[in-house]
DNA sequence: CAACACAGTTTAATAATGCAACCATCGGAG
DNA sequence: CTCCGATGGTTGCATTATTAAACTGTGTTG
């Protein structure tokens, strides 16, 4: 890609979502610290991404507040990767990222995983949207309305 | 980059999803659509890319099933990308990224346009995860399991 | 103190963007 | 019928991201 065009000024807090984790790797560094990971080489083998890269993608999730650093908990010296409240808010997305391909793909056989609820372990029901009443609502049910206080924009979502 | 790894053969859902849509322009593209959006030119301005990307993406998207061209409905001629049912179960990650940055951005304020629903005008909640039960799972609460029939994995994903 | 694992950095090659300019088709105005 | 603008692309070239692989500098093990 080139010059990456940057999202983060954009008003819409998809985009801006993206442009804090919406390439390939970091959505996986963050499923992987999710599931304990924690340090460079486990991330390393466990993806299988450049060195290089996973370094850049590193520094960035830390300068994000997604990661951070933390003097090696275990074992000693060496610095492990732990995840901040903000990275473990990722989870909803990975989860969402996961129940379309369970529904859609073509191949679901090859899907190795399942999502199951720890204590019964049952797999999961899909994600649910409400309204504050508590209705359940589906993408028709919704609309996007400008923010009352500051600049208006004719961005949308759906 | 190089040799882009693809992920359409790795067992983990989340890195199918990601290898089909985990681009920054696709996402934003089927944002677009979900609000509506269903010509070439309108997604060219909305979102500002090159037109180049913007025929490479939207034929992938056409190619995977997420967009559907038609034969141009409104006025005539040209063809419009309508939404497949694949394309519109996008929305829940969509909500998924927005709510993220909605809890988590360091310049909310900047943020203009707020999910509602259409009946009452008035913010949705957050997504919520279930069990078959009932019970409000987070993070914590659930485990992977790996899929009864077909090869074991240690992908994972949390 | 030699070998090895960890956590990177550097380098060179290559593939994915982005921008801009170009082309084809359609519909409408004259 | 012809010209013109808008639509929906395609093509080329420059730029940048990503990769693999080699290298560096620690700490740790034997």
């Amino acid at each position: 890609m080139v010059k990456r065009t940057s999202f983060e000024h954009d008003d819409c807090p998809v985009a801006r979502a993206l442009d804090a984790i919406g390439d390939w790797w970091s959505m996986l560094i963050i499923r992987e610290a999710l599931f304990g990971i924690s340090r460079f080489s486990e991330f390393q083998k466990r993806l299988g991404l450049a060195k290089n890269i996973l370094t850049v993608r590193l520094r960035a999730l830390v300068d994000q507040g997604i990661l951070k650093t933390a003097p090696a908990s275990d074992g000693s010296a060496y610095q492990e990767y732990l995840l901040t409240p903000k990275g473990r808010g990722v989870f909803p997305i990975l989860v969402a990222l996961r129940q379309w391909s369970e529904e859609f793909d073509e191949r679901p056989q090859e899907i190795a995983t399942i999502l199951v609820d720890k204590e019964k372990g049952k797999p999961v029901r899909k994600l649910e949207l409400h309204s504050q009443d508590g209705r359940l609502l589906s993408a028709a049910d919704t609309a996007l309305k400008p923010r009352a206080t500051g600049k208006q924009s004719r961005r949308v979502m759906a």
